[in-house]
This record gives C-alpha cells, sequence and structure tokens, in this order.
DNA sequence: CTCTCGTAACTACGAATGTAGTAATGCTAC
DNA sequence: GTAGCATTACTACATTCGTAGTTACGAGAG
C-alpha cells in the first residue's frame, strides 16, 4: 500500500462524498457535496477531481462520459494517515495525551472509551481464535 | 476564555518553542527552534512572531529592546482547539472512531488507553472529593 | 443543419504560507 | 563621535488553496 497522497481540506470533503457514492461523475459527487450542505459550482468540483486525479487519489474511468471517478485508497487508510500526521505535528507524537485532551474536552466520554477498549479486546480475541471468519486472512 | 486564534503548522512550532521558553526574543526563540532541528533565518523567526502578535497569540513586551514575545494562551487551550477542529474536519466530530483509529494504527496500546481511564477517573473521584487538593479549582 | 446544453480542459486570481532579503535605527566599543 | 552590530519594520516572492470563469466539443432537439 502506497503511502496516500495528502489533501486539502477541500480535497478531503470531496474525497468523503466519494467515499459515500462509491463511485460517481462530477455532477454526482457535486449532489452528494450539495446534500451536506456544501455548494459548489459544477467547475470548481471538477477542478478538485482534477487534483486528485493528479495527486493518483482516485482513479479515473475515461471509456465513457461523463467521465467516472472512483476513489483509488480506502477511507480508513487516508483518515488514518491525516491522524498520523496530526498527532505527529501537534502533539508530538503523544497519542495518549491527545486522547486525554479529547475526553478533557468532553469531545469523549469514559463510556466511549470502555467502548472502544471493549471493540479492542475483541479484535484482539478474534486474532486469536483458530478460525478467523473475515476474508482478511490470506496470505495477501 | 476568547477563541483562540489559527494558527498555521511553522507557526504552531514557533508557539511551541515559545510555550516551552516561557517568554523570549526573537533570538531565543530562534535558538529554541534550532535545537529542535528547525533552523530559520532570524527574519523568518520574526516574520512568524509578528504574524502571531497581529493574530494576538503571543503578547509583546516592547518596554525593552530586545522585545519580550509571550504566549498569550496556554499550550493546553490552543492544542485542545486544533484537537477539536481535526475531529471534525476529518471525523466528522466522531472522537471515537478517531481514538479506535489510533489504536489500530498501534499509536496508542491498550495499556495506555487503560492508564488515560484510570486518570480520568481519579479526576472524577477528586472533583466529588470535598477538599479538591490542585490549584484549579478556583472559580476559574 | 443549426442551436443549445452538459461536460471536459485550461486559465484566472486573490488570499494565505513559508521563507527570507533590505532599510532604518539606536546602543556599544573603541 | 563614529563605525558596527543587533534589532525592528517593511517588502518580496514563489507556491498552494479555494473558488470559479472561459473555451471547446460532441450529441440531441427541433
Amino acid at each position: 500500500m502506497p503511502r496516500c497522497p495528502e489533501m486539502t481540506p477541500a480535497e478531503l470533503r470531496v474525497m468523503k462524498a466519494l467515499w459515500q457514492l462509491g463511485r460517481g461523475s462530477v455532477a454526482d459527487v457535486r449532489g452528494e457535496l450539495a446534500g451536506r450542505g456544501n455548494e459548489l459550482a459544477y467547475t470548481t468540483v471538477m477542478t478538485l477531481l482534477g487534483r486528485l486525479a493528479i495527486k493518483q487519489a482516485v482513479t479515473v474511468d475515461k471509456a465513457r462520459e461523463p467521465f467516472v471517478y472512483k476513489p483509488a485508497f480506502r477511507r480508513e487508510s487516508v483518515l488514518r494517515e491525516r491522524l498520523r500526521d496530526f498527532v505527529k505535528e501537534v502533539f508530538d507524537g503523544r497519542a495518549d495525551s491527545l486522547v486525554l485532551g479529547l475526553v478533557e474536552d468532553e469531545s469523549l466520554s469514559r463510556e466511549e472509551l470502555r467502548a472502544i477498549e471493549k471493540k479492542i479486546d475483541e479484535a484482539e480475541a478474534k486474532r486469536a481464535a483458530p478460525a478467523p471468519p473475515t476474508t482478511r486472512s490470506r496470505t495477501r
């Protein structure tokens, strides 16, 4: 998995619309963005998608018009890299003080924290289990 | 507490140096930055500090040369706001999925998570207790 | 066959960013 | 008291970002 390209906030919003759609034309993306209260001119969306295509953050199927755009990276991967950069840049890599900040800011409750912990334990248990049921276990 | 001003990455690095120093002249800040591997021309540091002063992110004591710069906001406050914006922009406000991402990325271990939880519980207990021993309990 | 409309490609442009140079000015050391 | 040096103030400049206009084209409507 090659390093995901960097994206500006506006580009990220476009990507989110595209992840939501799965794939779509400029008009589709524009509609999805509008649905989220982000109204942009048709050509603006084109510009953004074009820049994303140059960065290879999306792939373009030019076989048939209107072109169909598709995300080139999974949402999780991109968000994770953003997160990693953010932790490094703002919190000097100290992930724990970031989380502490969240809690102090009341963005995150103890309940949520506990729920996450539980989820982790479950994942852990699953990995240890003999028959992983998901498709993610092949040698890749 | 007025909303902290926004800062660019370069400005934030300057602020970090200043928080570390407590206060200092351009030369001081420049030295601190250099110590962190961030070498900038004297005038560049001045420009950045000047921009921060305009945003009122730092205060300048011009009483005596060289001017003495001081952070106008606590580190925690600024980082918290950056965090809040980040959560909103990248994770659509879902703090829990952010934390989950951290763990999956192995930036954060279960131990750290538990340590944080413990810290929270302690704080909670303290707040409920009759005699809060820290200095943070005054009306502000 | 011509007009128009959706779409693609290219261009535009002001604001912000990161980095730094030049001009002015006043204190220090001979 | 004059030449330097540290410091401040102003200016510069290439790049990126956000937003959108202009030009060109092909396919359908009449």
